[in-house]
DNA sequence: GTTCCGCATGAATCGATAG
DNA sequence: ACTATCGATTCATGCGGAA
């Protein structure tokens, strides 16, 4: 009922740097993903060494840049590791030979991770966020800032506050009357546009993946950045947060992972309705199209 | 009274590129500067256009690696300007080169701008973030991390606000009594490590100088990175910030500043006793030894 | 002495206009 | 074509006067 349109799932099982070429030019409409870290899931990749992280990487990044519509946007969610008591210049470099590909580097978002990995060292702090690099293809792109407006500050809740007390009871008291509307359309400003600052908590409490994004994060990007019924692709699907967000936007998702553990994570998390087409006989499993 | 050993402030007027050199090589503990960015406060400055701002920025930084000692600490806050729909990489240009220098890049803090400058475009969000770039001569350096400690969760803000409401009131009036102390103890034991994350607004406001940084920030990393006595340097100075809390804190300040009215509104916030020392006859504006 | 409200003020960015 | 300037947009914060 809630996906009226088509809010399809494909998966796609094998390595994002073979399966991305099945994908056809300029289809799709938002890229979310978070990419095995240097030396991070080193039994999966092969851990990426970070002195060769963008040699690896770029081959992948050429492929999204073939797929993405030029109206569509590309989310890059990283972190440089600490190497050798410093931070490494991995993500730095890759940012630069990407624009000599052709993308272009339109903003750095900050994840502040409220809840980090607690820790001390001592020379060194909890590392509490994440970079989400923007990347497009063009300068003029899809965005929908209205859908992601947030209330606004201190001064709302204080000064409003009052409003509460008094008016807002003869609003419910008085429906019709106009005085409603003119509150609602005072309280409508009080939605203000967001920063380039997400405040997220991770999500500790999976158990079974250790994947910490949390859902809001491709959540807010896929609101802002896509409307029901586009294209959203995750090259590192892991265990599918950013599939089942966008499938319960009601827009079509496109996951490639290269564990089959992780597409069947992927599976139970989505909605049943999905599944039964995604088991069809005849539909290889990974190689799912509608 | 308060500044028992010796917290001299030395301010030169001139061009840092120049007045560095006279800075003893290895002499200075801790580095904290804002310089202008590229393309900004251009009557001030000139403006340095972005595609030259590595350049103008690299003998600058030569020099500072000279000044600092081999366990001090160069805290530089920057961020990179949009240009033409993109954001600069003059910034990640800068961290690459200056690791050429010789610069170890151990951390970048990130500063979240509470109060950051508003408006609205049609696909980008305000800018509420800046980089607080840490860099090393060695991988060995001073933290004290134990003096930026912080109250944890928000249970300790409630209780320490019904606190503040009745027991603080009696600790005043019972100076002596031991009760402070058991306070004290009780805060002690909710203190917190902090993150790579800081949430200070701008003090925009302020009516008698508008200042680039909130004071809090220098104020954070000169209790972090240096003990009382030790040398801080600010070679892009402006109204002073650094150099004032430092003098607070009962470090020596450095200061270094091209424009002479930035000076006098140094002056003006620096603790009268060293305004007189640095008003003597003889000692020449901008050349002050202590 | 509080609390409340009005107001000025920002390391901004885009697009249009002018030289 | 390429740069310089200007107006419009927008919101958290702290000060100061008022209730």
């Amino acid at each position: 009922m809630k996906n009226g349109n088509g809010n399809s799932v494909e998966l796609f099982l094998g390595d994002c740097r073979e399966e991305l070429k099945r994908i056809d030019d300029d289809s799709v409409d938002l890229i979310v993903t978070s990419p095995p870290y240097a030396d991070q899931r080193k039994q999966i990749y092969g851990g990426i060494h970070p002195d060769q992280y963008v040699e690896w990487f770029l081959p992948i990044s050429e492929q999204l840049l073939r797929v993405l519509k030029p109206t569509g946007t590309f989310i890059l969610n990283i972190k440089e590791r600490v190497h050798e008591g410093e931070r490494h210049t991995y993500v730095l470099e890759l940012i630069m030979e990407m624009k000599k590909q052709g993308w272009l580097w339109t903003e750095e978002f900050i994840w502040h991770k409220k809840n980090c990995y607690p820790g001390k060292w001592p020379n060194r702090f909890r590392d509490a966020w994440e970079r989400l690099l923007q990347f497009n293809k063009d300068r003029k792109f899809d965005m929908y800032q209205d859908e992601v407006r947030v209330p606004t500050g201190d001064w709302a809740k204080t000064r409003l506050k009052k409003l509460s007390d008094t008016d807002k009871i003869r609003d419910n008291s008085k429906v019709g009357s106009g005085f409603g509307k003119n509150i609602s359309n005072w309280l409508n400003r009080d939605l203000a546009y967001p920063t380039n600052v997400l405040h997220l908590s991770t999500e500790c409490s999976n158990r079974n993946h250790s994947a910490t994004f949390p859902e809001a994060l491709p959540e807010w990007f896929i609101k802002l950045f896509t409307k029901p019924g586009d294209v959203v692709l995750d090259p590192f699907m892991g265990s599918g947060t950013t599939v089942v967000v966008a499938q319960r936007l009601s827009r079509k998702a496109i996951g490639i992972d290269i564990l089959s553990e992780y597409h069947e994570i992927t599976l139970q998390r989505l909605d049943p309705v999905v599944e039964w087409t995604l088991f069809e006989p005849k539909v290889k499993y990974g190689n799912t199209k509608t």
